[in-house]
DNA sequence: CCATGTCCCTGCAAGC
DNA sequence: TGCTTGCAGGGACATG
């Protein structure tokens, strides 16, 4: 499940892939991947309309704000973005033409980049001919539960920057310059909700998933039903902190699953084998203190800790 | 406005 | 063995 690390190292592979390529097509396979995560039913005509607005563009960069990543392009008027979510299972993978087709392989960009342009890539090896003229491959996304999105949407003003129009409403991630951490602090407050539910709010801090959000709480040693509103300020600034601090320290052992044929996400075996204390680890032994750790659902969620690092609050 | 519940989708595991 | 059922997850939307 792509968080905020995990789409981070995702952009940082698209980018150094793709920044200054140019769209030559942009191919749906699967139009559900057009539609928003709730409402699937697609406008008609939104295929053409989607590979028609992205022909010929030039991708600038590749940026993100929590879960959310988008291309910059260029040579269009107002300014556009192709804006991507991971959702659960999305993933980027650069091949060229010639490779097998993966079975849940949704839409297909068609990139050709000059040779020797001032891409800042890890290197085209294995990708494109060895001959003159310009590089040619594809950009495929791949989508197994198509949780994932894609879409076109004009850039707007939003926490600092510019960012897709749809997506005004997410919070500025802990990664930004905009991010106020005592702000943020500020909003927990006076949230009166399971303290778990306020971390996965996105309009709050964006970036947190299920997997951080009981890492951090377990690193910070707080219930994930504590009440924002009844927990100490200090308490609340620590749950924040450590959701910083672990997702800083994902990051920094995020990109590893690289080759010249992936753009990171390796959904199989990237994500997993990170050091997870509590997330996934029910009726395993807690690491501090050899409790079993619990599992219980939180929003709708499985939310796993230590009832004995992580006291159930005294009002509850 | 705020909090909670439901739905979307697929593959896998468990149960009959 | 082969079917059905339930679960996992992020975010939009509907409802209370």
């Amino acid at each position: 499940m792509p968080e905020l690390p995990e789409v981070e190292s995702v952009r940082r592979g698209v980018h150094e892939w793709t920044a200054g390529a140019t769209i030559t097509r942009a191919e749906v396979i699967d139009p559900r991947i057009l539609g928003t995560t709730s409402q699937r039913r697609i406008a008609v005509g939104a295929e053409e309309t989607f590979s028609r607005s992205l022909a010929g563009l030039r991708i600038v960069s590749a940026e993100r704000r929590g879960k959310f990543m988008w291309l910059t392009l260029g040579e269009s008027d107002p300014a556009l973005s192709l804006l991507v979510h991971l959702g659960m299972s999305g993933q980027f993978r650069v091949q060229t033409a010639a490779d097998e087709m993966h079975k849940h392989t949704r839409a297909i960009f068609h990139l050709e980049r000059e040779l020797g342009s001032d891409f800042t890539g890890s290197g085209s090896a294995g990708v494109g001919d060895a001959g003159r003229g310009p590089e040619r491959f594809e950009m495929r996304f791949v989508d197994q539960r198509i949780f994932g999105h894609l879409g076109v949407q004009p850039l707007a003003w939003s926490h600092g920057r510019f960012v897709p129009a749809s997506t005004t409403h997410i919070a500025a991630d802990p990664l930004e310059p905009a991010f106020d951490f005592e702000a943020v602090v500020d909003r927990l407050t006076a949230k009166n909700t399971a303290l778990k539910s306020a971390l996965l709010d996105q309009s709050l801090v964006s970036g947190i998933g299920n997997i951080y959000a009981d890492e951090a709480l377990f690193r910070a040693g707080v219930h994930p039903l504590a009440n924002p509103s009844r927990t100490r300020r200090s308490r609340l600034a620590s749950v924040l902190e450590s959701a910083i601090l672990v997702m800083h320290d994902a990051l920094q052992v995020g990109g590893t699953s690289f080759d010249s044929l992936y753009v990171n996400v390796n959904g199989e075996s990237g994500y997993f084998d990170r050091a997870l204390l509590a997330y996934g680890r029910g009726g395993q032994e807690c690491v501090r203190c050899s409790t079993e750790i619990v599992r219980i659902t939180v929003g709708g969620r499985g939310t796993h800790f230590c009832p004995n690092c992580q006291k159930s609050p005294r009002y509850r």
